[in-house]
DNA sequence: CCATTCCTATGCATCCCTGCATAGTTCTGG
DNA sequence: CCAGAACTATGCAGGGATGCATAGGAATGG
């Protein structure tokens, strides 16, 4: 005897404001825009998102951690020389074809200032998480247990940094450049001999 | 005939507002802000920086820059088991006594968004300038010339993206670890062994 | 001491953003 | 077909932010 929700909407306003915050920040993404450039309208935010702007931001940070996650484990079985590549060419392509405006949403969430917590910890989490999945790639790829996590804390570093670089400088060489570097370490630090993983 | 400009209140409100990029963002900083901090008046403003929020902010950047320009080439005699600690050291301080809050200025310009794009070109220019130097400084530490470019690129956003995952996590380790790895890096790609460039 | 110039204080117009309320519209189950 | 639920459209109040204008205070050269 009821209308049956649609998530579709919603998901499509939860996914414009993830492209917003990776152009504008966190403070640089107003509701408005949302609104504009997801074909909504104003009272539709506050249907969705009870909690209002941060609800809708947190919503956001949500689905780009658990979209680069699922990345992540994906190639959980690439060696090195495949999986570093890969994992910045994603950066890289989404940063030019947005006319190198388009960074990470999670470090947008990471340096969005007090203003909102929620996203600030969720992506505090994602670093945590990603590093784990790293370090467990680095441990299946015949890195020594003693230097995995240290490992994969530079390689996430490094990588995030470069997209950062490569934006500011709209050239993609920081990123190729860091991904043939992390590479070779990584390569340098496997017990087996490259190939032998394959 | 005259009364002769003071220049020290202008510095006061740039150094402010280089500090609200780091703690805020380029969009989160408000000229309301500035001048509750600065202890200044609105009026004051428009006074120093005809260009309004953007001559401000581009200011603020500068400033930023060219104090870490500097700091870079400090620190060019010094071998990498000291330099690149007392690099992320300075970032670590600066966020773990601000409640980790504040981070790269010049980050934050770079993600500033198409907003403030003076100051996002000041950005790429600084690190243009930093990977400059540190290759050079590469070069000064028995690194072969073939390498420090590309290892330049690797230092810097290592640490730059260290700054950003610490800060969201709330803890130093990340910038610790990272600076850790680097300095194992480079002491491993010196034609010289470690201690002889001393 | 006084005119000129630097600087400050304050107010206004305009616009934008958020959050909420309210009325209307669409869809579904019975 | 129609009652009720999901959703949309729009308007309003409150708060800020920016940019500008204008009037007043402070310091300095003559």
């Amino acid at each position: 005897m009821a209308r049956r929700p649609d998530p579709a909407k919603r998901d499509r306003i939860v996914h414009t404001t993830r492209e917003l915050l990776r152009r504008r920040g966190v403070a640089g993404t107003t509701m408005l825009d949302v609104v504009a450039e997801a074909g909504a309208s104003r009272g539709s935010l506050y249907h969705y998102f009870p909690g209002g702007r941060s609800e809708m931001v947190a919503d956001a940070v949500r689905e780009a951690v658990a979209e680069y996650t699922d990345a992540l484990t994906a190639l959980a079985e690439l060696p090195p020389a495949e999986a570093i590549p890969l994992i910045v060419e994603v950066w890289r392509v989404e940063a030019e074809e947005s006319g190198w405006t388009a960074g990470c949403p999670v470090v947008a969430a990471a340096l969005g200032g007090e203003s909102e917590p929620v996203a600030r910890e969720l992506a505090g989490q994602a670093f945590a998480e990603w590093t784990a999945a790293v370090t467990a790639w680095l441990a299946l790829q015949g890195v020594p247990e003693e230097r995995t996590e240290s490992l994969a804390n530079l390689l996430l570093s490094a990588i995030e940094g470069a997209v950062v670089i490569g934006l500011a400088q709209h050239r993609s060489e920081p990123m190729l450049r860091v991904a043939e570097e992390l590479v070779r370490l990584v390569e340098s630090e496997r017990r087996t001999p490259p190939g032998a993983g394959r």
